[in-house]
DNA sequence: TCTACGGCCGAACACTGTTCGCGTCAAGTA
DNA sequence: TACTTGACGCGAACAGTGTTCGGCCGTAGA
């Protein structure tokens, strides 16, 4: 039982279970990340994961329950990216826009992951870390603890379906960044030139104004969508005067 | 060539080919809704929409182009059933109101077809209606064009998000739609008493107020975003008192 | 020293969207 | 009336997917 192994068969040439490192969570969640940042989310398959480790997909089941709870590690360990400002009551609502953007940032910068985040109620650490800031932030402005909740709720949810939307329209327009924004010129160029050529007994409003449907980029978009979230909040605070 | 067959061997027992009706593209999609309304949209696949006709999945790729189109045309037939007011400019923020809840209740009643709206232009023709009649209630409250598109574009960004949203939760939740109101009380509860458990340390405004963070359901944290879009939608036209 | 256990992993299962190519039926043309 | 053409119907296959099963092995505890 104990013959020691003839020098042309070794235990394998050089490397399978040589010196195989062990898997751990974290490094099974920072390889699916790379995996989003060089191909997309589509490519985050359990399959293509384990690959980066030299193995099956199986392998990866001890150490994470499934898919689901990859993405949430994901996103989790995406949040850790997200600074937290220092709470400045007379600032407020800048400091919500200063952490939304923040947010969006980092959602917008690793891609699709913003699919993961919908639809789920942040529950890890760091997650839980940016809810609280912008809780505290919404608390500190004046607002009552149910309507500050709702708020959260509201203002999360805008940022992660905004960089969800965003991720797709980069994943339709092609995989290479670089071309991305002639792509994205193309297509408002079209989607403008069909508006204008609209029948304007069926879409009077439409018709008039593809030039005005088609302006702005994401940015300016969620810049001005923001603006609407904040300044309607402003109309929550009891006794303030709105802002200055 | 012209020999009648054998008892024994008909021309496939009764059903075969004896008088189908030809397949269309309105019957697919009406198929493709009826199950999403019945299993779910993941249970949309081509196979099980072919086989509500007898047929195997490629017969559906004579009539649509792949599955994406599949999904356009669904949520485009949804849209024929938003129902839209006729403009009255003095009341627009409470018809910007209504339309928006029309939509989300349509999505909501469709389950997650919500999912098949997210990132696409509408450019089916009910849904150019809808977004037609919204066009026209900012463009008639006064607000100039770039703005109105802007507004119309994350207006119905926060429907069908929160409609897809909601149809994650519902889906989570299990398939009995009759117990998804005691299972979304229970999964509160436990999301109260987890916030209840955090360390003050790390997590001091969601430690103090995890009943305020959990309260509420779907309807009314749609209704509060709106009140927050709409809000702050006002301070955008020029030389209105804002508001009644 | 033996035994248990936890991580590793190939194979398999039941799916998915999509394509290929063969049939067959209906309409148009000579 | 005979023939051709073309579109649709559809079984089979391809390349994927997430997940589970069962066996393997190396290490730690009794």
């Amino acid at each position: 039982m104990d013959i020691p192994l003839p020098p042309w068969r070794q235990p394998s040439p050089t490397r399978a279970r040589a010196a195989r490192p062990p898997l751990t969570r974290d490094q099974i969640v920072r390889a699916a990340l790379r995996i989003v940042a060089a191909e997309g989310l589509d490519a985050v398959s359990m399959r293509r994961v384990a690959a980066e480790f030299d193995t099956g997909a199986s392998s990866l089941y001890a150490h994470v329950a499934n898919k689901d709870e990859l993405y949430q590690l994901m996103f989790d360990e995406i949040c850790r990216d997200i600074p937290i400002p220092a709470p400045d009551p007379a600032r407020w609502q800048e400091q919500i826009k200063e952490l939304a953007r923040s947010g969006y940032e980092v959602m917008v910068r690793h891609g699709d992951v913003a699919k993961a985040a919908m639809a789920q109620i942040p529950t890890g650490p760091h997650a839980m870390r940016v809810s609280d800031a912008m809780f505290g932030l919404l608390l500190g402005a004046g607002m009552d603890p149910t309507k500050a909740g709702w708020a959260l709720d509201r203002i999360f949810l805008y940022i992660v379906a905004d960089a969800y939307e965003n991720s797709l329209y980069l994943q339709r327009f092609g995989d290479s960044p670089e071309r991305v924004h002639e792509y994205f010129v193309e297509f408002t160029g079209q989607l403008r030139d069909y508006y204008e050529s609209l029948p304007a007994s069926h879409y009077p409003h439409l018709r008039a104004h593809g030039e005005a449907l088609t302006s702005g980029d994401g940015r300016q978009r969620f810049e001005f969508g923001l603006d609407m979230l904040v300044d309607g909040l402003a109309r929550l605070i009891p006794a303030a005067p709105a802002s200055e």
